[in-house]
DNA sequence: CGTCCACAGGAATGACGGGCGG
DNA sequence: CCGCCCGTCATTCCTGTGGACG
């Protein structure tokens, strides 16, 4: 008991901070940094929702981390708080089209932000959206459908959806709806049916990534409502700011590095966060987005996973499809499994890819094939931790 | 400059489990 | 409870293709 007095002690003497709320990039602040433009654009399109006409449907690009979701959601916010002065109700569906990738979903979420109960799986689509657009059209109000990430959607399951909502408007007579699209791919119109293109893209705002200065300025003022006074050794924030400007300028990136590495120091009982805890926080972050994704993954993706560990060991670029499937064929029998098509396993390794645990890419070697090079981008240290409590997988690692 | 390898990746179709209305 | 319809995962079958080789 001594040993566990002694961590609390030191754990409460190490107060590193003071809301560590503030440091989590989904809070959104009162201000936002170097987006001021943006925002005022943005309220610009929506305004007219106040005098109850319909606004223009937006379309929102930039890579993860720029603000994107936090300027929508801030913007939405006041024009809400306006509204509620002139007793106006402003109904918005945020739908992160990440989490919900199906067409089905997507409806099933708006009728949800609309208050109806439906069930996750059982009723067709069509039925679905037609309860919606019944429901909707009952009183008189303004609604703004948010598609968080709807490349994703559109990817998989086409423009179907977009096209449908874009039309709903003609048969509602009272209630108006507005799309807003946000997107992390820049050329995510190319995905998208001339019609679809037009009406949703009305008005388009572009949210440029954030340099190592800005990503540092936005640190900096988070941190000064996170942080106790003089806790960050010098150059921290100078760190976390240049590590996120090396991935794209994502601000969520760098929020996370400082918060994490401020935790560490306190579970550490450190008085001070250091450069040490932030390059700690680095790692950190990359495993558990590995081994929670790898762990939540159909068996079979995971023997694929391990067939590439197995063919990286033997050589240290990846193999081609053709070896990467022969190796997972065996595995798979060792596991006692009828071994998926290799059009299955193609579709599992793009996969991969999308998430960041294999790089694949397709090469040409002339007339000896079209292939693709695939191979593991993730720590063996990673990778076990991930497959820990998968019978017979874990200790097949390293060998 | 056409051929031809070794796949990529689209389309159609089945197996499965789950909700609904009667 | 049953038959029906749905979304999802997987299979089968297929056409398309970059570029070194001959």
């Amino acid at each position: 008991m001594k040993d566990l007095d002694d961590l609390f002690e030191k754990v409460m003497s190490a107060n590193i901070f003071v809301n560590r709320d503030i440091l989590r990039p989904d809070f959104i602040p009162d201000d936002l940094p170097h987006r001021e433009e943006q925002i005022r654009k943005l309220a610009e399109i929506m305004a007219p929702a106040l005098k109850g006409s319909r606004p223009s449907n937006v379309f929102i690009y930039g890579v993860p981390g720029t603000g994107k979701t936090a300027v929508t959601k801030y913007v939405l916010g006041k024009v809400d708080a306006e509204g509620r002065k002139k007793g106006q109700t402003l109904n918005v569906a945020f739908i992160n089209c990440k989490q919900d990738d199906t067409n089905y979903r997507v409806i099933a979420d708006l009728c949800e932000a609309i208050g109806e109960r439906v069930p996750f799986t059982g009723l067709s689509t069509s039925e679905v959206l037609r309860r919606f657009i019944s429901i909707i059209d009952r009183s008189d109000r303004s609604l703004f459908v948010v598609l968080d990430e709807v490349d994703t959607l559109v990817k998989k399951t086409g423009d179907d959806m977009l096209y449908k909502l874009t039309r709903i408007n003609d048969k509602l007579s009272r209630t108006r709806i507005s799309i807003v699209g946000i997107t992390n791919d820049l050329k995510f119109t190319e995905y998208l049916d001339a019609r679809v293109r037009s009406s949703l893209g009305e008005e388009e705002l572009i949210f440029p990534p954030y340099n190592a200065a800005e990503l540092e300025d936005i640190l900096t003022r988070r941190a000064q409502g996170g942080f106790q006074r003089g806790r960050l050794d010098g150059g921290v924030i100078k760190l976390c700011a240049a590590l996120a400007a090396k991935e794209h300028g994502d601000a969520r990136r760098a929020l996370d590095l400082l918060r994490i590495a401020g935790e560490l120091a306190e579970r550490g009982g450190d008085q001070k966060v250091s450069e040490v805890h932030v390059r700690k926080a680095q790692r950190e972050i990359e495993k558990d987005r590995v081994v929670e994704v790898v762990r939540t993954m159909p068996l079979h993706s995971k023997i694929l996973i391990l067939s590439l560990h197995i063919l990286s060991r033997q050589s240290s670029k990846g193999g081609t499809t053709g070896e990467v499937y022969d190796l997972y064929c065996d595995v798979a029998k060792k596991f006692g499994l009828e071994p998926l098509t290799q059009r299955r396993v193609s579709d599992l390794i793009n996969e991969l890819d999308m998430l960041g645990i294999a790089n694949a890419r397709v090469v040409s070697k002339g007339r000896y094939g079209r292939t693709k090079l695939v191979a593991l981008s993730i720590s063996d240290r990673n990778l076990r931790d991930a497959l820990q409590g998968d019978a017979g997988m874990s200790s097949m690692i390293g060998k």
